[in-house]
DNA sequence: TATTACCCTACTTGTTTGGTAGGATATTGT
DNA sequence: ACAATATCCTACCAAACAAGTAGGGTAATA
């Protein structure tokens, strides 16, 4: 299985969940985590790892919570993807932000990795225009 | 992490040394794990599974082997990951082979499944039109 | 200064991955 | 026939990872 992780589902359960709150001040872990099922203290985790990759900021204390740092247009399907499930490529050596050189392979002259090449661009031509915009509950269209 | 595993570039790289080696008779496991460093045992079991999904056929005893059954030209290159590797899309509720409906999530107005069938959409037109052919040694040019 | 709520480290449990071991079975050359 | 060859099959093992839990530390605020 290669699929995205239940963390990462989870993720974006929770992110589509605070894009619905925008601009309605800090939301609570609890309140997240009971609306949309997710375990407290893994999402816990979840949060405070998107918090240190930028995506969201946090208020302590009485009246805190989380909440998204940016305008949800600014933060890319994509950025997600890889703060909490990893690399988008389907192979190391086709990989821009998690590239290793391949074992036994010449890279100018592997029809594999031409092919994934061709997979990471579709792939990423999609995953870099969404934005955490598109996941909203109202949105209209996605065009 | 949601790469290709191992037990698949495993797969592909051996796949590669068959097309090579088409329409030259039965090919030895050993000489295969041998050329492409793939560890003798684990190959078989790869082997054996691809057989099994069709892909591949053999011959017993001496002067046996693996060979690729069709035309290299027959087997899209989606085939393989999906016996090898599994899912190819990023949610399961977006799979076409592994399709499995996601908890608490109305896939009629969920962003994140239009924009994961978007991406299937988009890795399937190159994957399935890709086929063992393009992975051969000699190839001339990928169009 | 007590309460609230995020922050942080560490741990546990179950599953998957990447193998290995050893023999059973089928084929073929002599 | 029979020995050699090479695939086929079942079971096992260790390390890594995923998913989730525990428990307290720290900062803000009323």
């Amino acid at each position: 299985m290669s699929m995205l992780s239940n963390k990462a589902q989870y993720a974006f359960r929770a992110l589509t969940y605070l894009v619905d709150k925008y601009n309605q001040g800090p939301v609570l872990i609890s309140d997240i985590a009971k609306k949309k099922k997710i375990p407290l203290k893994f999402l816990e985790n979840i949060l405070l790892e998107l918090k240190k990759a930028g995506i969201l900021d946090s208020k302590k204390g009485k009246g805190g919570g989380y909440y998204i740092k940016e305008h949800p247009s600014k933060t890319s399907v994509a950025a997600v993807v890889r703060i909490v499930n990893g690399p988008i490529s389907m192979l190391p050596c086709v990989s821009l932000y998690f590239y290793e050189r391949c074992a036994n392979c010449d890279e100018k002259n592997c029809g594999l990795h031409d092919v994934m090449e061709q997979v990471r661009d579709a792939t990423l031509n999609i995953l870099e225009k969404r934005t955490l915009e598109d996941l909203a509950s109202g949105r209209e269209s996605l065009g």
